[in-house]
DNA sequence: TGTACATCAGTGAACGCGCGTTCACTGATGTAC
DNA sequence: TGTACATCAGTGAACGCGCGTTCACTGATGTAC
């Protein structure tokens, strides 16, 4: 309930020429992620909030979305774009499976630290954003999966590839969230409880 | 910032006896719990939406609490309090500490269940409750410290009880957090993720 | 036994605020003739 | 080359709403004399 009236009112913008109107729709989801950022919460993200940090006049939202909730569902998906964006390089990065696999969990815990906002927006399940059964988590997951399952045959490993692709999210979900959310826990440093992970669950080179 | 004006507004309720006056305190902290897990959200947990619920006028709530604020701190202790009591009383059900450890994990999983709204609240962290160093949650989780350190003695295992406790505590928020919000997904089973949990941990007797 | 009074639980109207949304408007710019 | 006009980016005032909070009040009940 609590609205913080940061930063300056409107910065004097001027406005885009003839034919680029378009660009305001992306700084409009642009400001949204940064609210989202700045406040770890999805209801700072007003409309009016977004126009303001844009310089803008709140009904020109409506020039580009159909509503408030259009709006925050747009951010959200360009959130888990972004997101999919820093899995999939990361795994990209490196061949070695095992390399891969641990530049992704860098990755991963990079994102939820540094977009903090993002990430709590994305997997608190408030806004609902249409797509694939299950949300738009389930492509970036298949990423995960798909490294495990490499790490798994190098290790002549039966074990079910999406099972304990699983078991890596939720842990390290729940690593990047209460370690985010109690940042001043007597807690291991993250990248010793990664390496904690790697090894409990037997995903370490034989 | 949706506020749906659910249930029937006031069902007519006879004021408290003389003398009696405090028990609206408790019950104010009761509806503002049931709000919580109503809407999983401690926005909804507004100060008239409080007294809509008991069936109270928003001022008297100002002869129990300073103010909004203080009311929503006052009901998330009690969710601690609440949290805490299912734990221990889970931990003190079972004396072999393999099954105390198990029976704990369970009702771990059953409060964040079926309690999800005040475990979202609690751990959301957006609530500050005074209390000892980084939270009301340090003294339960002194709990599973000890249940671990009860198994690891037991194993011969010479592994840190406090560095496994972190373990197991991330990895169980991250299942009920994640199967929580996205109940609908091709997740395993709640109690099948808690046996790998305990298998991959090396927390299971030998 | 009766009565004045303090105490107590709780009310109701009013305030200023930020919100989402609607509506009629402005002013610059490119284009057709 | 000039001019009328359509198009486009964006404004500003207004609405009804629910919110937290303040203030003066009510009406029942126990108690002192």
């Amino acid at each position: 309930m609590v609205t913080v009236d940061t930063a300056a009112p409107a910065p004097t913008r001027a406005k885009y020429a003839r034919g680029e109107g378009d660009r305001l729709r992306v700084d409009l989801i642009t400001a949204a992620i940064d609210l989202m950022d700045q406040h770890g919460d999805v209801d700072a993200v007003t409309l009016r909030a977004v126009a303001r940090a844009v310089g803008v006049s709140p009904t020109v939202v409506y020039k580009h979305f159909d509503d408030h909730d259009a709006l925050l569902r747009a951010s959200v998906e360009f959130c888990w774009s972004n997101f999919h964006a820093a899995i999939d390089g990361a795994r990209r990065s490196e061949t070695d499976p095992y390399r891969a696999f641990r530049a992704t969990g860098d990755a991963y815990v990079r994102f939820a630290t540094e977009s903090a906002g993002q990430y709590r927006v994305m997997f608190s399940n408030r806004i609902e954003v249409p797509d694939a059964p299950e949300g738009s988590g389930m492509v970036t997951f298949q990423i995960l999966v798909e490294l495990v399952r490499s790490i798994l045959e190098d290790r002549d490993d039966a074990r079910d590839p999406f099972v304990v692709a699983v078991q890596v999210h939720t842990w390290i979900h729940g690593i990047v969230d209460l370690c985010g959310t109690h940042p001043h826990g007597p807690w291991p440093a993250i990248d010793e409880q990664l390496d904690g992970l790697q090894t409990a669950l037997g995903l370490r080179r034989r």
